[in-house]
DNA sequence: AACAGTTGCAACCGCAGGTTA
DNA sequence: GTAACCTGCGGTTGCAACTGT
């Protein structure tokens, strides 16, 4: 395991652990679940069998202790294309997305989605992270001018094919026509061919749709010749359109 | 090998809604 | 009716592990 806050000496306030639990506790906990249920959590610190707030318990038990958990598992590209069609539909209901992927908590759901917002404000905002042989390129969005306030989806033209056009390229040219996501001399980033667009962005006539996948994964991304890249853009970005 | 930047995720907090006394 | 408590949810934080230079 990594993460979590394993390094912080557990703080006590008054007589309420907090921090990292330790394998005694969980033992602990899975034998109170395992006698009364996943219930009445407060009564674990009443009864002086934890010194842990009910909900502290009951996070614990969700996120890590009751069985089925796919824990330390990456989300397959059938979860990610399941966490971003459901998100686009009813937003940031986590609980009601975890409980269409077995095995996976609002906690997880939402961990996977703040981490690919990150990557997305790290392309919009700056270079992108682990890439620094991207140094000194700018990300093709960041060159794009008052992208969101300029972008009044009423007023976006239709393309050849009757759709409403994205308002700036590279997002009204056909998307697997993009020549580069970085630029800056010889250096390019080739490749960026996958992203899904919004709904309004869609043809009444669906078979004049654009042809876009509706699930881009992180794999879906590659820096021709200079790697792997595995930054891509978000959906949200369109949100305001 | 050392360092710095980034990632992944456990666990916290505040709030809202439901239940009970 | 309402105060107190419980439960669940979404947002945020912070650190160990990872990765690139």
């Amino acid at each position: 395991m990594r993460g979590g806050r394993k390094g912080i000496p557990a703080m006590e306030a008054g007589c309420i652990r907090k921090g990292p639990w330790l394998a005694e506790e969980d033992v602990v906990l899975r034998n109170y679940v395992n006698t009364y249920g996943p219930r009445d959590w407060s009564s674990i610190r009443s009864k002086g069998l934890l010194p842990r707030t009910g909900k502290s318990c009951r996070l614990r038990w969700v996120n890590k202790l009751q069985p089925n958990l796919k824990s330390g598992c990456k989300f397959s590209e059938e979860e990610e294309g399941i966490v971003i069609d459901m998100q686009s539909k009813i937003g940031n209901k986590w609980a009601q997305i975890a409980t269409h992927l077995p095995g996976r908590t609002d906690n997880d759901v939402k961990n996977f989605w703040s981490t690919r917002q990150k990557r997305l404000a790290r392309l919009l905002n700056t270079l992108p992270a682990r890439s620094r042989r991207n140094q000194g390129k700018v990300p093709l969005y960041a060159q794009v001018p008052n992208f969101e306030s300029n972008a009044n989806s009423s007023e976006l033209p239709l393309n050849d094919q009757g759709c409403q056009a994205p308002p700036h390229p590279p997002y009204n040219q056909s998307l697997l026509d993009i020549p580069d996501l970085f630029s800056e001399g010889q250096e390019v980033i080739t490749e960026f061919n996958q992203f899904s667009l919004p709904s309004n962005f869609a043809c009444e006539d669906s078979s004049q749709a654009m042809q876009l996948p509706l699930s881009p994964t992180f794999s879906d991304f590659e820096v021709g010749d200079h790697g792997s890249f595995d930054e891509f853009p978000d959906d949200d970005i369109f949100k305001d359109l």
